[in-house]
DNA sequence: CTGCCCCTATTGTATATACAACTTAATCAA
DNA sequence: TTGATTAAGTTGTATATACAATAGGGGCAG
């Protein structure tokens, strides 16, 4: 290639990449913004477009970038805080492993907000809310109660859906992307309900994450995944030096 | 391509990658063992070699696959999960909260690894490691049971350290920061002997975290952290940039 | 003004080819 | 026997090319 910004790593694609990277971590394209064409790179850069693409793609699977057929590609760097989840979608973890996901939709309606279900999402008491239960099944076996919680502001439709087609999860994610998300993993034995759904023991410990999502416009989903302890963990594997770059260093 | 058996999405990649996926799950290929190369699949699929290795580099990127140039591509045994954990350190978690850390070494040793142990560390049944079991109190109550084992390599003065004054997390972080972490969190009853120490009732969820670190020499570490549920729960909270990228944003 | 079509820019996928880098096994020479 | 070299097989990277799919703007007809 030619003679370029262009240094560190020997590899083409990885230098392209860290040349994003370093656009990006300067601001000379902020969030949000675009980043010149594959057509552009590949004449700056001196690379053919599969390279670039493949850069290009890699950061876009990272979830730094965003790509859209036929407009172009844009900043999407979020930050991460200590220690943290990603939003993790059960079916595609399912997926992912080679089984088959099933999900059963216990109720879907809505309701009008007690006091303390008002507070969560910062509205007034008896304000409309919308609510689902669902299970879901790894080959048949439960592995995950989900209890939600969503404002009619954000997802107006939410009652229309069908789940058992698309997780609510992934439908949510659809609508718009939250701008904070909120975490927090408990041990927890459930009640004799959640036990039964789960077809677990009455002392099986479960983990139960509560998520809570927010847009601009305020509170948008509050939800409690319940996982049977035997049958399901969380957990991650990532290389340091990857994670370190992505952060920009 | 050529008709063979496969079918469902669209993507001729998807399609291979499935095509793996199912004789992964299907236990054609079990865990460890080697798939076809790219040339042999390349012939058996009927696509080129550039699509295979897309497949499979995707695959491997996920985790699934382990490639290895020169040699070939192998079935990864340990299915990484969802989500990201940080190396959270529980005295800075304390401090951060106000509350006054204290910890109790019960035990720190070397000994010879037996089979289990010794193939955690890829290494020979017999080997020296060392062991520690530490309890955290936040305030005078334990919020965490540390076991902890080491690879000599790594940390060849672990046993002179006291830990009372300086974690044994900072202690290692200190040494080399990994190059590679794994953590996975179960929900779990832990036996008599921690119930005890953490000062719970036999049937407490407790959260368990399996934690393990890599450098570029190989396997360093690997602790089981576990917390009662009713004192302790991991959290995160984080800011994702907005991603409405279109036009003026 | 409105709706439709078409053109262009951009990303998405697929292929053929080439050479580099690495691993293992076989071969050959001392 | 030992050591070095070679050869074959496999993954890693880079390029050139082609066509498909999508989004948006501009122009044209009504």
């Amino acid at each position: 290639m030619s003679d370029n910004g262009l240094e560190k790593p020997q590899k083409l694609y990885e230098q392209i990449k860290q040349y994003l990277l370093d656009g990006i971590a300067s601001g000379q394209w902020p969030d949000g913004s675009r980043i010149p064409s594959e057509h552009e790179l590949m004449e700056v850069l001196g690379a053919s477009r599969m390279t670039v693409n493949r850069a290009v793609r890699e950061l876009s699977a990272d979830g730094l970038l965003n790509r859209v057929q036929g407009l172009g590609t844009f900043v999407r760097a979020r930050v991460p805080r200590s220690a943290l989840l990603e939003i993790y979608d059960i079916s595609e973890d399912i997926q992912r492993r080679g089984n088959v996901h099933k999900s059963q939709v216990l109720l879907l309606e809505a309701f009008r907000a007690d006091e303390a279900q008002a507070a969560a999402f910062m509205l007034r008491r008896g304000v409309r809310l919308f609510h689902s239960e669902i299970v879901h099944f790894e080959n048949d076996v439960p592995v995950q109660f989900e209890v939600r919680f969503v404002s009619p502001r954000f997802a107006p439709e939410y009652l229309e859906q069908d789940f058992t087609q698309q997780t609510s999860n992934r439908y949510l994610q659809g609508i718009a992307p939250p701008s904070e998300v909120e975490h927090i993993v408990h041990a927890v034995t459930p009640d004799e309900r959640a036990q039964a759904l789960l077809e677990i023991g009455p002392h099986e410990p479960c983990l139960q994450v509560e998520r809570r999502t927010w847009t601009e416009a305020g509170p948008a989903t509050r939800s409690v995944l319940t996982h049977p302890g035997r049958r399901y963990s969380l957990g991650s594997r990532y290389a340091v030096a990857d994670w370190n770059a992505k952060k920009g260093g």
